[in-house]
DNA sequence: TGGACCAATCTTTTT
DNA sequence: GATTGGTCCA
């Protein structure tokens, strides 16, 4: 048989990797050096050379992008076949397992999930309900203590309270928290991957299954696993089933939201017999950007070790631009986007990161100003978004009455006259009986409910009641149509004239195409049907069914309740607007997995990059130093990094110093940028516009070291002052309260 | 019930 | 400084 297709472009390494014997695989994969390619092509191997069927394996990834694309890749390689492999992210396959065996696992059929917004939604209600004081209980930090310990695999009778009260109290929250939960059927993020794993350990028999199913289990990017995932793909691998870990110590970035990096550390030390191979080669950049990562990423300590090369050319010297401010960084990026693009490049090409979501304002505005279409990464993407979320929240309620979740987001919206009062008595029944929102409603309907509340519950039961009924028997699509329209929310977004309003119409049709959408695609894979049920007799044991490939063809399942799951487990790319060539704006943690030609990153200060909060810990300096070595080597032809003399942060002045990451930089691999004509620092003033340096001028009426009085404040001296007209403002150093910047236009000072 | 006003907060984010 | 969440009032 000829294999050349699967090795033939592979370099030493890779198919060294790719070719793996029957042994667990770690595969140490610096950036760019072609991580995803060994993926796809050791899932060729197995089943083109070893003689695997793809049902024996399981590609588990991150993100849905991920699986996507290594599922698109795979399918190149060894075509048709590709459909009987199972792939997707941590969560969305424990989702289907769950699924599978809802009853062993102890949840209703129709179980749903809560994303993370839910689960706040839902703990802030609870902690309302126990009467916790909000100041003393942070949503969020009650939100993360939860998560936390869920993905330490931890429930609440796990945990060492000791003489700790506010554990305790915690503890205690995640008791009820839980309990809320079973009741209504509700599964967070964390609970998926929790229940699934231990489904395993109750139900060997299960277990067993999986075990003999899955020979080879592949994972993306290993360096970001926690806690939990990794004693999940412990578990499944079991005795026999062969690991195949993909990932790179230096480009863990997500420590903080419960990654282990020890996990790609220790790896070999829990699995014997672990092979291990070192993707060091680049593709990706030029010898220069490779030389300065890697000398950047050699301050950090207990690396595994690896130094990327390249056969290519060394490239120019890294750029790095002082800026007097913030105005002036945005506008170098601005001008060296235009020569780039006057060079013939592609605005798409480029990519400017930062480190937090704040800097990006002010390149924005620049590019806006400059007329240099962008797009910003981040923010909320579509199944996010209120409105999306109400509609579907109805459709949750419709499937499952006992989701509190749902019930508490549309009750009263759009408003139907159901009060504070209302709902609150509501709550209170739901929490004295231990029943749910909807059942405590009923209740309340049959006793004690003045007139006017209690036409307004038995409104919003009866529209839940309708809705069930006219959405029987209708195609997806038709569902949403009739969902949208019923429960008021067509007429109530109809009602606001604001753009706003017309956007929040707008992505209600675009939800109900993608019903369409999802319901063609469900139709097409039960005609093909015949298919996968050949395939599924193919695996070894018939006892215990997973489909692999998709969620469809179960039959216990309504494609609706098939959509509701795939919009919480996938939320969606936000839309671009694409048929425009955009700058590239993001974080670099959202560039992680990307690459371009030419790279900004803007912001190099201490304070900002490595992270005010990030200087004591030295591990947390560890990530942040790798987080910077993800950006570098983001970069493949040109790399610019900036800094400013003093940025505006928060609202207040700051004087920043050049970041440790240049200066940990050797100077030969970085050329420092002179503009001929600069305008000298003292002299730059920013005018309301923003980006032009005309002299100083003072509009204020006040001069530097000028006496003052403040109504609030008292006596003092004007120090500096700065912009114009309504944006104008003044420092004065008072007598008493210190130094303070002023708005002019409301500071109403006077002179002594 | 919605608008207006005030106070608190300000890494990084996927599922 | 800008956003967000909460509270207060018509």
């Amino acid at each position: 048989m000829d294999i050349s297709f699967i090795l033939d472009d592979l370099n030493d390494a890779q198919r060294q990797a790719v070719t793996l014997d029957e042994s667990h695989g770690l595969i140490l994969a610096g950036a760019g050096s072609g991580k995803t390619r060994v993926l796809v092509h050791r899932i060729a191997w197995l089943t083109k050379v070893m003689g695997y069927s793809p049902y024996n394996i399981l590609a588990v990834t991150f993100t849905n992008k991920a699986a996507n694309e290594m599922r698109g890749r795979v399918e190149n390689l060894i075509g048709q076949q590709a459909g009987g492999l199972t792939m997707g992210t941590f969560h969305g396959i424990a989702y289907r397992i769950l699924r599978q065996h809802y009853q062993d696992a102890n949840l209703p059929n129709n179980f749903q999930i809560l994303d993370a917004d839910d689960q706040k939604r839902v703990l802030k209600r609870l902690l309302k309900a126990m009467e916790l004081d909000e100041a003393q209980w942070p949503v969020k930090q009650v939100q993360a203590f939860i998560n936390g310990e869920k993905e330490e695999g931890r429930r609440p009778h796990h945990i060492e309270i000791g003489h700790n009260p506010y554990v305790a109290k915690l503890v205690e929250i995640y008791k009820e928290y839980e309990e809320l939960c079973q009741r209504g059927g509700l599964v967070d993020f964390a609970e998926l991957l929790l229940r699934a794993h231990e489904l395993w350990l109750k139900k060997p028999h299960i277990l067993g299954h999986y075990q003999a199913r899955f020979r080879h289990i592949l994972v993306d990017e290993f360096q970001d696993t926690n806690t939990l995932q990794y004693a999940w793909l412990r578990v499944l691998a079991g005795a026999s089933g062969k690991l195949f870990v993909v990932g790179d110590d230096d480009q863990s970035i997500y420590g903080w939201r419960g990654a282990r990096v020890e996990n790609i550390r220790q790896f070999d030390q829990d699995f014997a017999g672990t092979l291990m191979v070192r993707l060091e080669q680049n593709y990706r950049s030029t010898g220069t950007i490779l030389k300065a990562a890697n000398a950047l990423i050699s301050h950090n300590d207990s690396r595994m070790g690896k130094q990327l090369w390249s056969a290519g050319e060394e490239g120019d010297p890294i750029l790095l631009y002082e800026a007097f401010n913030e105005f002036d960084e945005a506008r170098y990026v601005t001008s060296q986007i235009e020569n780039w693009v006057e060079q013939g490049g592609q605005r798409d090409e480029v990519a400017v990161l930062y480190r937090s979501n704040a800097q990006s304002r002010m390149i924005e505005q620049a590019l806006m100003q400059a007329q240099i279409p962008y797009r910003v990464y981040g923010g909320l993407r579509f199944y996010d978004r209120a409105e999306v979320k109400d509609v579907l929240a109805y459709l949750r309620l419709v499937v499952n009455r006992e989701d509190d979740a749902a019930f508490e987001r549309v009750y009263n919206h759009p408003p139907r006259g159901i009060g504070q009062k209302t709902a609150d008595s509501i709550r209170q029944v739901a929490r004295d009986q231990q029943i749910s929102l909807w059942q405590a409603s009923q209740m309340l309907l049959e006793n004690s409910l003045k007139a006017r509340a209690k036409t307004a519950v038995q409104g919003f039961i009866d529209l839940i009641e309708q809705l069930q009924d006219a959405l029987h028997a209708q195609d997806l699509e038709q569902q949403f149509v009739k969902t949208i329209s019923l429960s008021g929310l067509q007429a109530h977004f109809e009602k606001d004239q604001s753009e706003q309003g017309q956007g929040r119409l707008e992505n209600l049709d675009e939800l109900i195409s993608a019903a369409a959408q999802f319901d063609n695609r469900a139709k097409q894979q039960t005609a093909a049907g015949i298919n996968t049920e050949e395939s599924v007799m193919a695996a070894e044991d018939e006892s215990v069914r997973l489909d692999g490939t998709t969620l469809i063809d179960n039959p216990e399942q309504s494609t609706l309740e098939e959509f509701l799951a795939q919009s919480a487990l996938e939320a969606g790319e936000q839309q671009a607007d694409a048929w425009e060539s955009c700058v590239q704006l993001m974080t670099m943690h959202s560039a992680k997995g990307l690459e371009f030609p030419l790279v900004f990153m803007i912001g190099m200060e201490e304070g900002l990059f490595p992270s005010q909060q990030s200087q004591e810990d030295a591990s947390r300096l560890e990530e942040e130093r790798r987080l910077a070595y993800v950006g570098i080597t983001r970069a493949e032809k040109q790399l610019i990094m900036t800094f400013a003399q003093r940025r505006r942060l928060h609202g207040s002045e700051f004087f920043p110093v050049m970041s440790r990451f240049i200066k940990e930089i050797p100077p030969e691999y970085i050329q420092e940028v002179r503009l001929s004509g600069r305008v000298q620092p003292t002299m730059e003033r920013e005018g309301s516009a923003g980006f032009t340096s005309s002299a100083r001028q003072n509009e204020t009426g006040f001069q530097i070291g000028e006496r003052v009085s403040h109504a609030k404040f008292g006596d003092g001296i004007v120090l500096n002052y700065e912009g114009s007209g309504e944006h104008a403002r003044i420092h004065v150093n008072f007598t008493e309260f210190g130094s303070k910047w002023l708005v002019l236009a409301y500071a109403r000072l006077e002179k002594r």
